[in-house]
DNA sequence: ACCTGAACACCGTTCAAGT
DNA sequence: ACCTGAACACCGTTCAAGT
């Protein structure tokens, strides 16, 4: 089995930059949250950007696994747009958190080359599959179904972030009901 | 005339924080960029709370002034509804810049209570805007104006933070077509 | 009225050194 | 292999002092 420091610290990070970002991250807090001194964990990421890369590879690598299983689970891809959005409800349901990329989309400046391309890598697998679902279910033409998949990853952020500033998980479902409503999103 | 110093101080306050946020606000660079000393801010702003605050309050204020000027200039509400997505444009025109309100909704569990005030009454001021725009332009019934209003506001947010993410203004604009495509903006 | 030097307490980060 | 003490650089804030 692995190292249950590393993986404890992974889990933890993750959870902080989701609500505090990337830049709210700090390696005291966390060492105590893990149980051991914030040098330490340098002893499993060498540096801060390093740790910051590995926590958003593995939270991309855990949304692309999530939405494999969706449609595994439900091969229909109408219904499988429905059910996405509450991939970022979830975030929202956890501590009024957010998705950790957009935190740092917000963050880009001040983001290290290897996390902006992890960053970059989450956006790719939400608009791969969205572009994959809205293509088997026909809901719009062949080649607008990628510039569409990118509407609603976008949109869908746009709403997460706006909920989040008033810690209101209702807004967000109202504001999904809106997409919905205005044929951005099937009903 | 007022004082010089306040006014460089918030513009420059502004500027820093659409670029990296509430917490990447710090008095001694900000300092430099006026050409006093960090402690000479205190005199203008009794805390970096008070000056969050005030940033954000005059960054709405000149965006309402902006709105309402483009209602003057055009009454027409489908022009101003094809133009306000100009207004976040431009922050992105203006070195990758985000909306003051949308880094700090983001930010929003690190923010002093004042500043989460203001950071709202901007989103209630665009709400407002668009929802009085959306109902003389018979868009949508008079009362899907103001979900409406609060679905492109939150869109049009998420296509600038992920435009920004790729430092690509082409896609922002992309996006903007697509919300246009799919009927929640009137083309 | 407006500004500054110097200091304080604190925190993120690093690294040589421990076992 | 895994962890830590101690140090460094930095930041928000204060305040007595300057003009």
């Amino acid at each position: 089995m692995s190292s249950s420091s590393k993986e404890a610290i992974l889990a933890a990070a993750r959870r902080t930059a989701q609500a505090h970002g990337y830049s709210g991250l700090n390696f005291r807090d966390l060492a105590e949250e893990v149980g051991i001194k914030a040098a330490s964990i340098y002893y499993h990421f060498p540096s801060k950007a390093d740790l910051g890369a590995a926590v958003v590879r593995r939270y991309w690598e855990d949304t692309a696994a999530g939405l494999e299983s969706m449609l595994a689970e439900t091969s229909d891809p109408i219904r499988c747009l429905r059910r996405y959005p509450d991939v970022f409800r979830k975030s929202l349901e956890a501590g009024n958190r957010m998705c950790l990329c957009s935190f740092m989309a917000a963050e880009y400046d001040d983001l290290p080359e290897a996390v902006k391309q992890e960053v970059q890598a989450f956006a790719d697998v939400n608009v791969a599959w969205l572009s994959r679902v809205l293509s088997a279910a026909v809901v719009v033409g062949a080649e607008e179904s990628e510039p569409r998949a990118r509407a609603i990853f976008a949109a869908i952020a746009g709403a997460q972030l706006i909920a989040r500033s008033r810690s209101d998980i209702s807004l967000y479902d109202a504001l999904i009901d809106s997409y919905r409503a205005a044929g951005l999103l099937p009903t």
